[in-house]
DNA sequence: TACTTGCTTGGAGTGCACTCAAGGGTTCTA
DNA sequence: TAGAACCCTTGAGTGCACTCCAAGCAAGTA
C-alpha cells in the first residue's frame, strides 16, 4: 500500500459502543433503524450492526433535532427527502425552517414560563439566583 | 344593601368558558380535577362547574408549569402541597426551584439545537434571520 | 468444550397526557 | 313546551416515543 493510499481503516463502532457515546439505548437505535429515521446500518459478516462515523454524526443531528421537539414522523420525514436527493432541496430547508420558528416559540415560552418561576420563588424567599 | 357591603358578585363561568379563556379542553379541566390538579370546584344546584376567577388564576399558574415540562405527577405533588398548608413550605420552594433549574437546561439546550438549526439552513441557502 | 456476553428479529407492553364514548340530566330560546 | 345546546359521570381508547420480551445465533475466554 502506497503513502496515498494509506488510511485508518474505518471506525466502526457495535450498538453497544454507539449506546455508551450516544446515550440511546439498543432499544432506540434498533428501532430508530426500523421506521427509516436511520439510513441502514452496515453489517458484519454475521449480521451484527456496525456504525460508522457517518452514522454518529447523523445520530447527532438527529439529537438536536429531537432537543428542537421535533417529532419522529417529522425526523423521518427528513430522512427519506434526504434519501430521495437534490430534488427535495426545498421541502428539507422548508422543514427545518419551521421547526426553527417552533423552536423561537418555545424558547420565548420557556423565558416566560421561568420570570414566573423566578417570581413565585421570590415569593417563597428562595435562593437567589446566581 | 349598603354602599360598604356593595360589591359584585363573584364571578363564575361554565366549563365552555372556561374552555374558550384557557384553550384547555372541557375534557380536560375535568380530569384536572379528577386527579387533583384542580381544587375541588364549585357547583350550581344542580351539580355544574362554576369555576370563579381564582380558579382561573390557577390555572394559568398551571399553564405556565406546563410550559416549563414540568410533569403533570409534580403539578399534582405541587397542588397537593398547597392544600395541606404552612408547614410544606419548603418542599414547594425546592420543587419549584428544580423546575427553575430544569428550565434553564431547557432553555441552553434549546439555544444549542436552535444554532444547529441556523447552521443547517445556512447551508441550505434558507431565509435569512430577521 | 462450556460458559458468558453480546447481538439478532418481530411483536407486545409501558407511561404519559390527554381524548372520547355512552347514557343521562339541565338550561336556554323560539 | 319542545327542541337545541349544554353539562354530568365513569370508564375505555388514543397517539407518541420508546422499552421490553422471547427465542435463538455468534464471538470471545478459561
Amino acid at each position: 500500500m502506497s503513502l496515498t493510499e494509506t488510511r485508518l481503516a474505518e471506525t466502526r463502532y457495535t450498538i453497544s459502543e454507539v449506546e455508551a457515546r450516544t446515550g440511546l439505548s439498543q432499544h432506540t437505535l434498533r428501532w430508530y433503524e426500523r421506521i427509516g429515521l436511520m439510513p441502514h446500518v452496515d453489517r458484519s459478516h454475521s449480521g451484527q450492526r456496525r456504525f460508522s462515523d457517518k452514522d454518529l454524526d447523523w445520530l447527532s443531528f438527529v439529537g438536536k433535532l429531537r432537543a428542537t421537539g421535533m417529532s419522529v414522523a417529522d425526523m423521518v420525514r427528513y430522512a427519506e427527502l434526504l434519501r430521495e436527493g437534490d430534488h427535495t432541496f426545498d421541502e428539507r430547508r422548508e422543514l427545518l425552517e419551521r421547526t426553527r420558528e417552533d423552536v423561537k416559540a418555545r424558547l420565548a415560552e420557556l423565558a416566560d414560563a421561568l420570570q414566573v418561576l423566578d417570581y413565585k420563588i421570590g415569593f417563597y424567599g428562595g435562593k437567589a439566583r446566581p
